[in-house]
DNA sequence: CATGAATGAGTCTTCATTCAT
DNA sequence: TATGAATGAAGACTCATTCAT
């Protein structure tokens, strides 16, 4: 009959619409309406607004769990994986505009979440694997042995993060983005001395 | 009578709530409430929610801008100044934590503000100076010749504002954070080859 | 259950209250209290306070049009089919006070109506049909040539309602009111000389 | 300083509203903004908004009084009398419609007036009069002998008031309407059989 | 599975009115 | 006389949610 089920389109203008207008300016009526569907309808599906956010939230959350795991699975050096990965994300997010606006806004540390979320148990299924790469990278010589791997988690994701936010915002990323991102990761801005 | 005049008080508690809670989320009825007025006062001083909203966050991002202005603005190499601009910005973030958290929402593109902030001209106050540093440091011979301005600006910030949220999640920074910050944005996190 | 259904019960109460209150004065509370109903169910049926006044209104217009076109449609002289009007007019009137106050407050030039109600059309569809009558008795020969259609329409439907007016507040009409005032109409109150 | 003192000038722009927008739907804030003043003053002058109301109404009704009294006080024939009754009531309707509008609603039976008006009075100080004059035109043979005074006023009134309304709306009146009026009114529309 | 109809509680906002100055 | 600042009460309207069908 549709492309999505009823389900899944309920659950796809909602991520829409909590990721656009946030949890408490985004109002069921909204939804169903743009889902096509009775007020009825959704709470046969969902138990209410904030069981839907919470899902639309985790499956966003879960899907770049996902990415990360199999960008970090690939072969090759600590640096091309962090290269793909960094590339994966940007292209993903850029791919997936509303699900990456509603896991960045979730993961906020702004909002005491009303739908409590557990950000935590996120944090860890994604940094812990990158951790544990920085942490691969520094045992076989190709980090700098002082580097704390939390540390070199949040300055990498943070710069992407950053990029990424900035192409939201309509800023045009050069081709070669990720090289250019892991470049100045790996051997900084300053000139080698 | 309080600390504070009964304007600067409505803004204050906005400006936690706002952040805390989100726009959509936050009533009207709670910020007067905290601020121990009524709900006509509030509209004595404020046109309505939004312009209440929008002031908060204006204020917010101009203390942003001045604090990057007064950063960067201080003698000593591009790198030294950039040490001090990661340190103030964490810092005075972390002692504002409220008006932090409002700003990096607001300043999200995940929400089609219903509130409409000039999010460009903020970001043409704060990031132009520091890209002009940037360039600055191009110039000079202490970064790399290859390195677009713009480039440089949004890995740093970026890499500086995950910290701090991290900082805000609860995860604690190590003392020398500024350095520590500054020294893998320059060095980069790979060995000398 | 009750005898009319729910929307109809809020219909009636509106045009008691819109009738004997005017439109500001009449809150959508005190509405919905004597409907037996709740807010929301007001606002399932009519859009707002001033889609349920302008319903309330051309509900009242339009029985005021049927009551024209009724009179007017019977057989017999001009005379007679205004005797007709002018009495089905005033007794139709009296036995619903409420539509008629609210037809009649409707109407006034005064309020720069906040819902705008287009009395335009609603004098169209019922003093064209009346100035044809007019216009008919004239050919007729039951008029005096001279007259003008429209001045002789305003002239008899002033006197009625003036009438009509004069009941509503309480003065008691003759019984053979309608033969009265058509007597003058046609007559007048001269002598004849 | 100002063309009208203070307390006229608010009185002047309640009437203005009172006669636009209704009782209600006039707010004691727009009154002040448009007289220029701030709304403890209008306090000062005037008890409450509905003693403000009566005020406006009271000065209106006077107006009228005034004027159906200075109209049947000339001399002449009842028919010319009429005539210029007819005549300035018109005129001068025209020449300040704001309070003609405000008075003819005012003396609807419709409105249950909140602020309670004693129309009753009114009507004794004009229609007394006038229903004088009509006697005395039956008494001087000048009507005919089987008219009642009181339908007789009423009959005239309510068409010249139909005539002014119509005018109000916007339709044109003819130079001669006077005359046409008091014409209709003496001899009938019919043909003198 | 789906819905038309309903609701209690809450939304933002404005009302007429009044102090202290 | 006049006002800046304040308020209790009410305004219209919408919220998330439910129930009988």
């Amino acid at each position: 009959m549709s492309q999505l089920d009823v389900r899944s389109r309920i659950l796809a203008e909602a991520t829409h619409l909590f990721a656009h207008r946030g949890y408490g300016s985004t109002s069921v009526r909204e939804v169903v309406s743009r889902a096509g569907v009775t007020k009825p309808t959704l709470y046969y599906y969902f138990e209410n607004k904030e069981a839907l956010y919470i899902e639309a939230v985790k499956t966003q959350l879960g899907l770049m769990t996902e990415l990360v795991n199999r960008a970090l699975s690939t072969d090759g050096s600590v640096r091309s994986r962090l290269r793909i990965f960094v590339e994966e994300y940007v292209n993903v997010a850029l791919s997936n505009k509303d699900g990456v606006r509603l896991a960045i806004t979730a993961t906020h540390p702004s909002i005491e979440q009303r739908p409590e979320i557990d950000i935590m148990s996120f944090h860890l299924e994604t940094l812990a694997p990158m951790e544990g790469l920085m942490a691969e990278g520094v045992a076989s010589g190709e980090f700098r042995k002082d580097l704390h791997p939390r540390f070199a988690v949040v300055a990498l994701v943070g710069a992407a993060t950053m990029h990424l936010k900035s192409a939201l915002h309509g800023i045009e990323l050069p081709p070669d983005f990720a090289d250019q991102i892991v470049g100045v990761y790996f051997d900084g801005v300053g000139v080698q001395s």
